[in-house]
DNA sequence: CATTGCGCACATA
DNA sequence: TATGTGCGCAATG
């Protein structure tokens, strides 16, 4: 944050890759704008978002894989194809028309909406420049990978194959309930999965752990075939009560937010929530709040009882978690991930505004990639603990529903 | 070894 | 069809 520089330092790094026809997705940016400037990957990931949600930079999910275009240059060859579509008639301004298409872009651009991000719903929001509008364009995008993101979640267990039935299969499923649905799917289509998300492309994915997992090839025809939004409904109507409610039940959320998935959630709750606690208070504040609030005065010595324990301070029962995990705030989730040993990710999780609700959100490719932290202890946090968690509550909530 | 350049096939409008 | 994108591989430092 804060440095502007980042923002050049990441435009230029994504120029670069692309003019050197390389995917400029997050491990590249990442390891680029370390070389050049040597800052952490962490640093630039945060930036990244940050970019992100400024529309200077935008999040597309291209054959199947997150990429990251500069905004600018993307409004610009938008606008021309724009052009060439839309006034195919008019053929003359095309020399002309580019030179002065940047600088209308900047005032009549529909900021971004690549093709990806008209395939992620044909970018409905044609109003000119409103943040707003920005946004949803955004969203759409994200939802455009969501979508992609929806079965990966299935897929991811069975990764690199693209088994088209699966794989629609996969979509419908819910993406919010990772572990029946994980399971299941990881049952059915290939056992020799049942290790860990990489197989498909071992090296790759590890290295790109901040990445790459999306794959999944039938994202861009479900695109096409359905606007984001119904998309997005789907899960939600398929999604477990529990959850959804729980995410209603405070915050009621907006039309789209249910259709929210990993990303659009991450950016959405970045983008939404950064500015609160951007500023403020400290995680550990926080959540000292949180527990004084809570007021039960924890005997424990652990930490662990601390999260199970938030609010009875003693073991952690399914119980308690499950109700609690709603309750939890940033800083509740990042005490609990650094008393469980990843302080370290726990910064991620803080930094992505993760809390309890967005947690029982979360799916694995959001640990996975959405996080920006190492392949591996993103998987042992997302089966060892997310998982965990997000089955106690769903488990303890679907009596209550059921 | 990492980085860069680029042909060519693919995706999208 | 036109155009943008990025994989995969060779060249380079």
């Amino acid at each position: 944050m804060s440095e502007p520089r980042y923002r050049e330092w990441i435009l230029d790094t994504i120029d670069s890759l692309r003019s050197r026809k390389a995917r400029p997705d997050l491990e590249r940016i990442c390891r680029m704008v370390r070389r050049r400037h040597g800052s952490e990957p962490d640093q630039t990931c945060l930036e990244l978002e940050r970019l992100i949600q400024d529309h200077a930079v935008l999040k597309v999910n291209y054959k199947g894989s997150v990429s990251y275009r500069n905004a600018a240059k993307v409004q610009r060859s938008r606008r021309r194809s724009e052009q060439a579509a839309g006034k195919k008639s008019s053929s003359s301004s095309s020399s002309s028309s580019s030179s002065s298409c940047s600088s209308a872009a900047s005032n009549n651009n529909k900021r971004a909406s690549p093709a990806e991000l008209n395939n992620g719903d044909s970018a409905q929001g044609p109003a000119d420049d409103d943040p707003m509008e920005d946004m949803e364009d955004e969203l759409s995008t994200t939802a455009g990978m969501d979508s992609s993101m929806d079965e990966e979640e299935a897929s991811l267990d069975a990764p690199c194959m693209q088994i088209p039935s699966a794989a629609d299969s996969g979509i419908s499923l819910s993406p919010v309930i990772p572990d029946v649905e994980a399971e299941v799917t990881r049952a059915s289509p290939m056992p020799s999965k049942s290790g860990s998300s990489c197989q498909s492309t071992p090296e790759k994915e590890r290295g790109a752990a901040g990445v790459s997992p999306e794959r999944t090839q039938p994202a861009a025809q479900r695109d096409t075939v359905s606007p984001v939004l119904d998309m997005a409904l789907q899960p939600a109507a398929v999604c477990p009560s529990a959850q959804r409610s729980a995410l209603t039940r405070e915050e009621e959320p907006r039309a789209g937010e249910n259709a929210l998935t990993p990303d659009q959630l991450l950016s959405n709750c970045t983008a939404s929530l950064q500015q609160d606690e951007a500023v403020g208070s400290d995680h550990l504040e926080e959540g000292k709040k949180c527990n004084s609030v809570d007021d039960i005065p924890l005997t424990q010595g652990t930490e662990t009882a601390k999260n199970g324990g938030m609010k009875r301070g003693g073991l952690f029962k399914a119980d308690d978690v499950a109700q609690d995990l709603l309750q939890w705030s940033v800083a509740d989730v990042v005490s609990y991930f650094t008393s469980v040993g990843f302080p370290e990710q726990a910064m991620a999780f803080r930094m992505q505004e993760i809390d309890g609700k967005s947690l029982l959100l979360m799916q694995r490719s959001d640990v996975l990639t959405g996080l920006s932290i190492r392949l591996g202890p993103a998987l042992k946090i997302y089966e060892h603990h997310v998982k965990v968690l997000q089955r106690s509550h769903f488990q303890e909530h679907s009596g209550v529903f059921s």
